[in-house]
RNA sequence: GCGAGCGUAGCCGAGUGGUCAAGGCGCCUGUCUGUGGCACAGGAGAUCACGGGUUCGAACCCCGUCGCUCGCCCCA
């Protein structure tokens, strides 16, 4: 193997010019799902001040615990690149008063977002997201939006066979009765539970609910069920949305195992998973965030929206043969035989593309057989000849590749017309 | 953070102690003195991840390091 002294960091990846029409086309897509709903586009920075996820995200989570690129940088403050899309596009919010904006307020973002972790079939430690979040407008409506976003997204992509996993976890005014219900429950089967379960039921007894141990599992079946347990308020508004999302005929399946890991959630939560569910499966996951914008010191202001991973989708466009397009490649390569050719080639592929059109000029030393073959390997599918012949008449010879035809054109009437096409 | 597997040219991949290492893809050239996709022939490209050890001798055995992959955890 050839020494290499560099290597892109652990986690992370080139996209090599091969890859791209996957990222292409799942932009296109995105941006178009999004533009279609009325979401307008929002760039936040790379970092932030760490504080801001700390608060957002939770104390307690994995995130934040041991996932985040955290530095001081040279003036001493503490930044985070940011491990996550929510929180930038809500200190976003407050901090360009979007609150006096219509309500509510409807932005997407596409972005890097970084956690340090073990690398994984499907997992990085710098990934891309495309999410969507929906700012000021608590109506369950809302809620079904956004769903729908991300729903129209997949079908826009071509991925046909996932599935729609929805549930209500309530919010701080019926969850901690709820928690502390499960608590009881799993308490009560302390002895069956895998040790981290164990673990997670000091900690997180949420988490209990999603544990992949065969007995834990059994026993997440007869669990208490968090849609049994919602307020009056929460209650009401998982009912609308279900309603909602009937009427809209989104083939969705109420999960009551569904949990997010992160602590901003409240209510409705989603995600959108492939058949093949194995670790890194999850494509898409979301939910509301009713009490996050007045944690990070607005007025309260509710909140739902979601994140896809682009990697992961991409891993399932491949799995699936939904048709990705091909990234354009230029109409010509303009081959040339013989010093003057060479020239006038330049000043003619020079001509094509200030003109717009793709060209290319077929490089260095090579016969005009391996210009062909170049052409070919390339899949360029127009090839321009210029040789001596075609210098004195003022010609060029136009060979359609495909087609595998070719005819001798005046050289100025084909540039007025290739130039204007 | 825990557990498992793997590391031979750009890619895939044979080779499990004895001529400085097969084959395929891709790349370049020629057969075809100005023409591609096929075929044939040739060519370039490998300190066999790195370091140490065992041995007369190591890609092959042992140890360490690094990297990759997979599972758990967690998440998109």
């Amino acid at each position: 193997m050839t020494i290499v002294v560099f290597r892109a960091p652990r986690g992370t990846a080139d996209r090599l010019p091969d890859e791209q029409k996957y990222w292409r086309f799942i932009e296109a897509r995105a941006v178009g799902v999004a533009g279609r709903f009325g979401y307008g586009r929002i760039d936040t920075p790379a970092f932030e001040d760490s504080n801001l996820f700390v608060r957002s995200v939770g104390e307690g989570t994995d995130i934040v615990e041991k996932e985040m690129y955290t530095f001081e940088d040279r003036g001493g403050d503490s930044v985070t690149l940011r491990p996550e899309g929510t929180a930038p596009v809500c200190r976003a919010y407050l901090e360009h008063g979007m609150h006096n904006l219509p309500q509510p307020v409807r932005m997407y973002y596409f972005c890097p977002v970084f956690r340090y972790e073990r690398p994984q079939a499907g997992r990085f430690r710098q990934h891309h997201q495309f999410g969507v979040e929906a700012l000021g407008d608590a109506d369950p409506s809302v809620d079904a939006e956004v769903i729908e976003v991300a729903w129209e997204l997949m079908g826009s992509l071509g991925l046909r066979d996932v599935n729609l996993l929805v549930n209500s976890i309530g919010d701080g005014d019926c969850r901690p009765a709820y928690v502390e219900r499960l608590r009881d429950y799993y308490a009560g089967h302390q002895p069956r539970l895998c040790p981290d379960c164990r673990e997670r039921l000091e900690r997180n007894p949420l988490r209990l609910l999603d544990c992949k141990v065969e007995t834990c599992r059994a026993l997440g079946d007869e669990a208490p069920r968090s849609t049994d347990y919602l307020c009056d308020g929460c209650r009401e508004h998982w009912d609308k949305l279900a309603g909602y999302l009937d009427v809209m005929g989104l083939p969705y399946t109420v999960d009551h195992r569904l949990v997010r890991g992160l602590d901003y959630y409240t209510r409705t939560v989603f995600e959108i998973q492939p058949p093949d569910a194995g670790g890194q499966s999850t494509i898409c996951g979301g939910g509301r965030y009713d009490g996050l914008v007045a944690q990070l010191g607005g007025r309260p202001t509710p909140g739902i929206g979601f994140a896809t991973g682009i990697e992961r989708l991409t891993l399932n466009l491949k799995r699936s043969e939904a048709p990705v397009p091909d990234e354009p490649s230029p109409r010509y390569l303009v081959a040339n035989v013989g010093e003057n050719a060479r020239t006038a080639a330049l000043e003619l592929a020079v001509k094509l593309r200030r003109a717009g059109v793709g060209a290319i000029l077929s490089s260095g030393s090579r016969g005009l057989r391996g210009q062909m073959r170049q052409a070919n390997a390339l899949g360029i599918p127009y090839a321009l000849i210029l040789g001596d012949d075609e210098i004195l008449k003022g010609e060029v010879v136009v060979r359609d590749m495909i087609a595998s035809a070719q005819q001798s054109r005046p050289l100025t009437e084909f540039l007025a017309e290739a130039g204007g096409g």
